[in-house]
DNA sequence: GCCAACGTTGGC
DNA sequence: GCCAACGTTGGC
């Protein structure tokens, strides 16, 4: 079992949305490294929500169901897309503010490489993050 | 809206 | 294969 974080702004794919979807493809990472995480993801797998820009905490948990096949965005064999489902809604969103300060979670991928739109994370680190959340 | 970080592209 | 230019992301 993986544990992952995954990042959309919420006016394009908030996790409202997701819920209300029920079940979604990820699609969009147009960065390897992303998409090399992408396709590391097992089903079952737990996978943190953050929304970017607006809000800038984590949301949610959602689960992968579907391991990667080819973006159905694009022909371009490059790209791939998971298939994901929400688990539960964080009774309390983190927010990066409060990652950032805690000693727990300074290595986490979210504060050491901002950029990054799919990344891994220790299980220590996902625990911690939804202990701050409940 | 600005800017830093960083990934990608393309000329040499 | 190097590196400068450029584009994109995301925090502030």
């Amino acid at each position: 079992m993986n544990y992952w974080l995954v990042k959309s702004e919420p006016h394009k794919y908030s996790w409202e949305k997701f819920n209300e979807d029920g079940r979604t493809f990820w699609d969009g990472v147009r960065n390897y490294q992303a998409r090399n995480n992408l396709r590391e993801m097992k089903e079952g797998d737990l996978v943190l929500f953050y929304h970017s820009n607006e809000g800038k905490e984590v949301v949610g948990i959602a689960k992968v169901v579907k391991t990667a096949y080819q973006d159905p965005t694009t022909t371009d064999p490059n790209w791939l897309v998971v298939d994901l489902s929400p688990v539960e809604t964080l009774k309390k969103p983190v927010t990066l503010e409060q990652i950032k300060a805690d000693e727990r979670l300074k290595d986490v991928g979210l504060v050491r490489q901002g950029r990054l739109s799919v990344m891994g994370m220790k299980r220590e680190e996902f625990d911690r993050i939804v202990e701050l959340g409940s």
